[in-house]
RNA sequence: GGCGUUAUAGCUCAGUUGGUUAGAGCGAACGACUCAUAAUCGUUAGGUCGGUGGUUCAAGUCCACCUAACGCCA
């Protein structure tokens, strides 16, 4: 039995996502969590909700509240929306937990003793008006190159030059439209990430089994120009884990908080921590080499956008404390779902958010669609079209209606129990072949996180019921051969439950339907098919399943199409 | 401007370290079946693998250049 630690990508707090974020990161990380489990691997699964920063803080502002407070409802809200996808994480933590806030301080405090934190003098802009220093994407004004007058600090988007706030005429708070703006000298932190180029650089090499997106972006920020630029870890912000030395005060540091990339990826260490400390379990099993964790393997799924600070900046953090703490063993990185020949963008609102997918369909759908579409080797395209086709093929012909066509046959030629009499013949034994060479290459696929190889292969192994009972035809058995005809539908019946169980990872609201239906708790799996195949025995009761998923019609596709194609709010 | 990723049948995608007639699903046409959510199963049609040149006995698969899309960075 292996220990996996897995963790997904944790969503930022100031609002609800759309499916792709969800397709990115947690999707895939439960699919694999919960592969890992039915197949007997003692698995942590951890996410959380990133809270801090100035996004955050704004998001409270403009929903009239305090920052922690709307944190703590945005945070329940994305918890209700993970379970109601059937997320099955350990733990959904906070970033802006206690024991983030004591975990991230630790570790400051470690660089620094390591001689890898640098104080460094920078002048912001800073806003009378807001009370506050303003990012320089929070800064407005007229571009000095082409003239736009809504050029941010950081970039004009009508040209794309790359602008220093001070280059702008007429300087304006994005926040309040304040003028009253002056520059200061504040003091930063930064981490000295360029003494660990090389340290970070051999340990990227040595992951050659990584996906080609992972590393390619890792190394271009390694190598790329003056190569990996130290960062700074501090802001000017109120809502945040202030700057400390360990437990101790950071003289000059006072007010300021870590920047959010610096503690968010700690969230996974301390969100296992807040998990031990509801739970009582030993979180330090799953993160210290010296405590246990040195037979765990750990693996992250994110989008590409997360990939630097996962490759480079969170393992420099860990490499640089020289504390024995987990480094990522794989980390699977995906591309972009795009919307319609567009992008899903938050901002817009364009595209479909969780809440919304979940309001028109089930869970499964979403899960089965996404996960069978997911963004592996390049971005993918969500079309409503597309959508409606696969999802009605997939999972209403070929797996819903297996399961009505073998459940409502057997009901009306025998009762609504698994009839007996008969023995196996060259089609069965046949069937049991294919079958075990077809879980087998799921099985692999799965443990290689491959996506989209272990959906093909899945829906394989559903068609392959639908043609032993075409070759077979228990219809036309049933009429002179009443026995065979019993021993085919006792098989096919068996094979219900298998599929549950196969299936489960992809789409667990209809496994745990047709579990249901098939009146069993037995979510064995099938390692020997044949045995699998005859789990439940003659005589077995069970009951016809509701239809497991309706027919997307298209009408409903043409509605949503039309409903989602423009903005939200 | 630099770098990266991608470019394979109408659509969505597979194609391992270069090696016999380039694969799958959907869609299409035709056929079979009638237990089932008008579902299922089978057969067939469709690609000079973005373009040009090169390496090689042999290239979708390596190299160069070009084009296009997307992304990152200046």
């Amino acid at each position: 039995m292996a220990r996996i630690l897995i963790t997904s990508a944790i969503p930022y707090i100031n609002g609800i996502k759309h499916l792709g974020n969800l397709v990115g990161s947690q999707l895939p990380a439960d699919l694999y969590a919960r592969y890992c489990r039915a197949r007997g691997d003692e698995v942590m699964f951890i996410c959380a909700t990133d809270e801090h920063g100035t996004p955050a803080e704004l998001a409270a502002k403009k929903a009239g509240k305090p920052v922690a407070e709307f944190c703590a409802e945005m945070h329940e809200v994305q918890a209700g929306i993970g379970a109601r996808f059937g997320l099955s994480f350990d733990h959904f933590g906070r970033s802006s937990s206690a024991q983030n806030r004591a975990l991230t301080q630790h570790f400051a405090g470690r660089l620094a003793d390591e001689g890898l934190i640098e104080e460094v003098s920078e002048s912001q802009v800073y806003s009378h008006a807001d009370g506050r220093f303003l990012p320089d994407r929070y800064i407005e004004g007229t571009c000095p190159n082409c003239g736009y007058d809504k050029a941010r600090g950081d970039q004009c988007e009508n040209c794309t030059k790359q602008l220093d706030p001070t280059d702008l005429i007429e300087p304006r708070s994005a926040i309040s439209g304040s003028t009253d703006l002056e520059v200061r000298d504040t003091k930063h932190l930064y981490l000295k990430q360029s003494q660990l180029k090389d340290k970070l650089s051999a340990w990227i090499d040595s992951k050659t089994d990584w996906p080609v997106l992972t590393t390619s972006i890792a190394k271009k920020w390694l190598h790329d120009g003056d190569g990996l630029q130290d960062r700074g870890i501090t802001r000017d912000l109120d809502w945040g884990v202030p700057v400390k030395r360990g437990t101790e005060d950071w003289p000059g540091m006072e007010g300021k908080v870590f920047y959010v990339w610096f503690d968010a990826p700690i969230e996974y260490i301390a969100a296992t921590h807040e998990w031990a400390d509801k739970t009582g379990g030993d979180w330090e099993r799953w993160w210290r080499t010296d405590k246990g964790a040195d037979d765990v393997k750990y693996v992250q799924f994110m989008g590409k956008d997360n990939v630097p600070f996962h490759t480079l900046s969170f393992p420099a953090t860990i490499m640089g404390s020289n504390e024995p703490w987990k480094l990522v063993d794989y980390i699977k990185s995906f591309n972009y779902l795009n919307y319609d020949g567009g992008q899903f963008s938050t901002s817009q609102g364009r595209g479909i958010f969780q809440d919304q997918a979940l309001d028109i369909l089930p869970a499964d759908y979403w899960r089965w669609w996404l996960l069978s579409h997911a963004p592996e080797n390049s971005d993918a395209e969500f079309t409503w079209e597309a959508f409606q086709t696969d999802a009605n093929k997939d999972l209403a012909d070929v797996l819903g209606n297996f399961v009505s066509r073998v459940t409502k046959f057997c009901r009306s030629k025998f009762s609504e129990a698994l009839p007996e009499g008969g023995v196996y013949g060259e089609a069965e034994t046949k069937l049991i072949g294919d079958l075990t060479t077809k879980i087998r290459a799921y099985e692999a696929h799965m443990a290689d996180m491959e996506v989209r190889k272990s959906a093909t292969e899945l829906r394989g192994i559903w068609v392959a019921g639908n043609e032993y009972l075409q070759a077979e035809a228990p219809w036309t058995t049933f009429k002179t051969d009443p026995e065979k005809a019993a021993m085919q539908i006792r098989l096919a019946l068996n094979l219900i439950r298998v599929y549950a169980v196969l299936s489960a990872p992809f789409i667990p609201e209809a496994s745990a339907k047709m579990l249901s239906g098939m009146n069993t708790l037995d979510t064995s799996w099938p390692d020997d098919v044949d045995a699998a195949l005859q789990a439940l025995p003659a005589g077995h009761e069970f009951t016809v399943p509701e239809v497991l998923f309706a027919k997307i019609t298209d009408e409903q596709s043409a509605e949503w199409a039309e409903r989602f194609a423009g903005t939200r709010d």
